[in-house]
DNA sequence: TCGCCATATACAGCTCATCGGTATATGCTT
DNA sequence: AAGCATATACCGATGAGCTGTATATGGCGA
């Protein structure tokens, strides 16, 4: 396991593989969607995540296809990696649902 | 503004400075208590948050105590930096709500 | 009274995720 | 012919955060 936060990038590559095995392209797609075009993620970004996810075992390949010549390497979630990405939620929620209560009790004593 | 993502430490920072101004060590023991004891943010970690927030306007000093010859530093959130943080709250529940239903999908296929 | 812990601020050096840019290759559109 | 979308990959630079350390005071237990 790990004890430390994702980053955002990292996050969103896991959150794009999570309801279905995806390529480098179409997770740079998805986290486009998903961000409401936010967030458009660099390849170097994309790459050394994926590779890293690897490394860590929360990614694995799934297959690879040869498309018009073009290799196409599809990444799948791992168990461990839902496991990880499910903390990292339930932690982000945590201190959202902090700053939002925070924020308001400052309007609160702003109207006061 | 700035349209890149906040790290945890910072996010969680502007947070603890979000309902009422602290001093430095005020920040390290809420933060804390914010994340359920999940972070303890490094001392060089919140004097370099604080420095980089202040030249961003999102905090400032707010007043200077003097308790057992020791220097209080108060910092207190700014308007712009309620607007940014309250930005990046919605940011991050939009991630994390599309990460829960992926993960919920997931489950759901698991079981088919 | 000696050491340890809590309080309190500050800095220096390092790491590593991310960024920015570039390379390579194909096929479609203008 | 140029440009864009698709597709993977590497390299150098940046900078937030981490580790460790220095400084200083006061209280507590051995």
């Amino acid at each position: 396991m790990n004890d430390g936060a994702l980053r955002e990038p990292t996050f969103l590559v896991l959150t794009a593989l999570a309801a279905q095995p995806q390529h480098g392209y179409g997770v740079l797609r998805d986290v486009e969607t998903i961000s409401g075009g936010q967030v458009t993620l660099r390849a170097g970004t994309l790459y050394a995540a994926l590779d890293r996810l690897s490394a860590e075992g929360w990614v694995e390949v799934d297959r690879e296809e040869v498309v018009d010549s073009r290799l196409r390497r599809y990444y799948r979630l791992t168990e461990p990696g839902a496991t990880r990405l499910a903390a990292e939620v339930q932690r982000r929620q945590r201190h959202t649902t902090a700053a939002e209560q925070r924020l308001q009790l400052r309007s609160a004593e702003g109207l006061a």
